[in-house]
DNA sequence: TTAATCACCTGAGGGC
DNA sequence: TGCCCTCAGGTGATTA
């Protein structure tokens, strides 16, 4: 399932494969993600050429002079670049080709994922211009997130995980990066101090900067552009290990719904 | 205004 | 072996 590290080693994959390339076509061979893709597009996008591919949270933005294809891997997105002759396997729904005859391929089996052709500066469209900032960015601090949360009521795990106050810490992350500052995720946003929110964006850039470092999270779903997967599951403390001995002191690691999501954590060392 | 819940969707895994 | 059921999860929309 694509977080902000898998996202930044797709976007970092195909970079290379894509930077410069002219448009021949677009493929839709199904529409229904999670916004119908407009197969009038197409035309539009004949002829464009990808200026540079760059991310703003868990979207990609393929950007060209007059507009930006954005898209969003959801779950089960995959990204791949391959001939365009690459015979054609379930799921693949959409081809974007161009001229030198290479294909970047959109996968994508439960569909949540998403391909927007925005026509303007897409950092102000309704989707991107209410994010929040980039967890590495500096802006993300822990006196950002103290100032953020000190006046509300919801569990910390939720609030991190939105992505009105910072973009790209999804469960798996945010679970881990609970556990690295000792906070259990259930506790509401205005108890936690600001040394708290210090120690705990310091274990979210920590942690986001490991996986981009080895590729991301392989769980069920996750391959990197070159079909490769990330490492990073092999490094998870808490996140999959309900029941296992906690790494620090042992006691067994219990599982619980925050805000509709499946949270491991260790009852002793997360208060 | 804020927070919680719902809906979308399919593959994996477990039970029978 | 095959069928059925449950679970997993990102995020916009809807509801409380």
């Amino acid at each position: 399932m694509p977080e902000l590290p898998e996202v930044e080693t797709v976007c970092r994959g195909i970079a290379p494969h894509v930077d410069g390339q002219e448009i021949q076509k677009l493929i839709v061979r199904n529409s229904r993600l999670r916004w119908p893709v407009k197969r009038s597009i197409a035309k539009q996008l004949a002829g464009l050429t990808i200026e540079n591919v760059t991310r703003r949270g868990k979207y990609l933005l393929l950007n060209t002079s007059c507009g930006s294809i954005v898209i969003h891997l959801g779950m089960s997105g995959k990204i791949s670049i391959v001939p365009m002759d690459t015979p054609i396997r379930k799921h693949d729904h959409i081809d974007l080709i161009f001229t030198t005859k290479i294909c970047l391929r959109f996968n994508d089996p439960r569909r949540f994922g998403a391909f927007l052709w925005i026509e303007a500066d897409p950092l102000q469209h309704p989707l991107l211009s209410n994010l929040g900032p980039e967890p590495l960015s500096a802006s993300f601090s822990g006196k950002y997130l103290f100032e953020q949360a000190k006046t509300c009521k919801r569990a910390i795990k939720s609030f991190i995980m939105d992505g009105k106050i910072v973009v790209g810490v999804g469960n798996i992350y945010a679970t881990e990066s609970l556990f690295a500052a000792g906070i259990h995720p259930n506790r509401s946003c205005n108890r936690v101090t600001l040394a708290e929110c210090n120690e705990l964006v310091k274990e979210i850039k920590r942690i986001l900067r490991k996986a981009i470092k080895v590729g991301g999270t392989t769980l069920k779903d996750f391959l990197s552009s070159e079909g490769k997967p990330g490492y990073f599951s092999q490094k998870l403390k808490v996140y999959g290990r309900a029941g296992e001995p906690c790494l620090q002191c042992k006691s067994a690691l219990v599982s619980m719904q925050v805000g509709q999501r499946t949270t491991v954590l260790c009852e002793q060392c997360q208060r």
